[in-house]
DNA sequence: TAAACTTATAGTTTATATGACCACAAGTAT
DNA sequence: ATACTTGTGGTCATATAAACTATAAGTTTA
């Protein structure tokens, strides 16, 4: 291994900097008929082959974090332009047993509509989970998880983010239901409904409802140039 | 440079790592005399000699990442439990000139009161910065610094995590500064004396400033362990 | 010694947001 | 036609926030 990496004409280095390899983690969440569920995938060999872990990978090099990130996902999914946010490194020198390996944890919004299972190389061994079935994964990935979902729950309060998760389209009570989901309490309808439509980010698309054995129930959109016009007028999202 | 770290017998790593370098980066924030101030560290050395920077290293083998920070932060300022957070990773292939370094960034509050210049090594080469005067910075640190501050000013209104900014024993208006510089608004004093007091997590010392030409305010301690316990009880901070 | 000044602290008032609740409308299923 | 489900609109009591006024307790100055 190489253990040194002075430049001797710069001189920035003046320790030796120990070499490290970087992997990417990605908690992918997804919203299906109520419940909020998470993208594991099976190891395929090793002595943990089996057991499912989250999705991630190596970082190349001349790769930027986020980049990488994107990539894996698309292998894995066949999906670009996913939301994603970096939650932070995870470095604990025992979190991996073969060597010292740091990794970066992401977490990743899709609308499950847009995926398809086939699509994927790997997809044959990715599984939905729900929230409350998640086994015990391979490494720390059940310690990133934990502090994924603390972070989403904080995140979803202040950033209006919630909609990554749900069609392009979707309802109110669609909505309500993600957020009841995600921070595991109860709303009130009418309630909700007044708040949300009081921030006025959000396109009514004068459409209602199809195929559904009830009243059918109008179609909103939500729209992040009008949020960013918000933002900038000094509006901050808040549930 | 050894370029694979396929163990043979677990078979895990199924690709070729890139090995990196990763280093740690500071931003240190204190609080002296109503300003909001971050120390920075002159370059000794090389090309960029002379340019301020971010306060960092190297992380050794076999340490954690937080523990880095913590011995990081203990060479310079020679203070140790200093209140830490890591932000995220920051890794753009083009962001350190001399090779592939990432570096996962800290924000570190720190009492401006235990701080001594000269005990850390390298303390005669470090300086406090106001926010508003800091110069251009070495690599991406000023890009760094922005995303610190960003989450800062998100941090402390969640959090109460503003008062390891402050001396042990402080004054209601004190922490009011505190607030209005962190996140640059003015606020008003007799409302923000019963928000902050009906949440109930400080201690009342019954103790009056001294050495003040005007009249002595009541001094007031920050207490962890209420704070955990009103957290149990559902409470949560908010500014 | 009194007046001026600074900061601490208490109280009041108004607007606004929230939560809990009721009522009814608009559809579907039996 | 009736029951049932979901959507949607309204009310009211309460809590909270923001703006403002007032006074108290000290220090400095003249």
């Amino acid at each position: 291994m190489k253990k040194i990496l002075i430049n001797e004409e710069s001189g920035e280095l003046t320790e030796t900097p120990v070499m490290s390899s970087i992997t990417i983690d990605c908690v992918v969440f997804g919203f299906e008929s109520g419940s909020l569920e998470i993208l594991l995938v099976k190891h395929g060999r090793g002595i943990r082959k089996g057991e499912w872990g989250l999705p991630g990978g190596w970082i190349k090099e001349d790769e930027g974090i986020d980049a990488a990130a994107h990539r894996l996902l698309l292998e894995l999914t066949g999906l670009d332009k996913i939301y994603l946010e970096q939650l932070k490194a995870f470095g604990d020198p025992e979190r991996f047993p073969v060597g010292r390996v740091i990794t970066i944890g992401y977490n990743a919004l899709i609308k499950r509509e847009d995926y398809d299972v086939k699509a994927g190389s790997t997809a044959s061994e990715a599984k939905w989970f729900k929230i409350q079935e998640i086994p015990d994964l391979i490494y720390d990935h059940n310690e990133i998880l934990d502090y994924s979902l603390t972070r989403l729950r904080r995140r979803v309060r202040q950033a209006p983010i919630g909609f990554n998760l749900l069609p392009e389209k979707f309802t109110l009570l669609q909505l309500m239901q993600l957020y009841e989901e995600i921070l595991n309490i109860e709303m009130d309808k009418p309630n909700f409904r007044r708040k949300i439509l009081r921030m006025k980010l959000l396109v009514d698309l004068n459409e209602k409802q199809k195929d559904v054995s009830h009243r059918a129930a109008k179609l909103y959109q939500f729209d992040n140039t009008i949020y960013r016009k918000l933002t900038e007028k000094g509006f901050s999202f808040e549930f």
